[in-house]
DNA sequence: CATGGGATTGACT
DNA sequence: GTCAATCCCATGC
């Protein structure tokens, strides 16, 4: 076993248990499996929930196996081979040697391709998320891909599994919410293939990562 | 088996 | 704006 007693602690002694984020049906396998960048681009709006609390995609990027930047671009080795399965698997790596980042696989399976979470608006379980980064501005909860993993008490555990069972689950833009209007631009932080514009936001949300796109 | 890079964050200048 | 922290795994000797 691994050192995880900051996983298991409880934060405060008295902190009440974080209410059931009952986010409702999970995505189709069907949704997955499409072209990376439709998925991309279709899972802004969406939910992603897991362990009592729950958040609005408002960032996500494409990485397909076809581009440097993309892990799978070296091919199937033993760390790529999420991505190289099913769709609608979580694909959960660690990055920088300390923060675990989120990714859906998609196309079929075979592919290496898979859409990298970035932010989240907070939807429910926001005090655990409070608790887990102790922070207290909702903008700041889950506004980069480090962070919402944090939020949501994702580790690496959940790499490989079934995004409609979980534990990490996703599920439909809730009826109540509009459609966002999406805006267009490169991907953050990477060194290869960084003029590829396959970063998508919700326009004008407070809660998308650095740097805001324009507008 | 040793080395180095990486899709980040937070603290600091 | 800079920079360190930290770990998985691909690569090369």
């Amino acid at each position: 076993m691994r050192a995880r007693a900051a996983e298991a602690e409880p934060l405060r002694g008295g902190a009440p248990p974080a209410p059931a984020a009952s986010a409702g049906p999970t995505l189709p396998r069907a949704f997955f499996g499409r072209p990376v960048l439709d998925v991309a681009r279709d899972l802004v709006g969406c939910l992603v929930s897991h362990d009592g609390a729950a958040g609005l995609i408002v960032e996500t990027e494409a990485y397909h196996q076809s581009e440097p930047a993309c892990h799978a671009f070296v091919g199937l080795t033993p760390r790529t081979r999420t991505l190289f399965g099913p769709p609608g698997r979580a694909y959960v790596y660690r990055s920088y040697g300390i923060h675990a980042l989120l990714n859906a696989v998609a196309e079929e399976e075979g592919t290496g391709a898979a859409v990298l979470i970035r932010a989240l608006e907070p939807w429910a379980g926001v005090e655990a998320m409070r608790d887990r980064r102790r922070l207290e501005r909702a903008e700041e909860l889950c506004s980069g891909p480090g962070k919402l993993t944090q939020a949501l008490a994702i580790e690496l555990h959940p790499d490989g599994a079934d995004l409609a069972t979980g534990p990490v689950r996703m599920h439909p833009r809730p009826p109540d919410r509009p459609a966002p209007r999406l805006v267009t631009g490169p991907r953050v932080g990477i060194t290869k293939a960084a003029d590829v514009p396959w970063r998508f936001c919700a326009a004008s949300s407070p809660h998308v990562s650095r740097p805001r796109p324009p507008g």
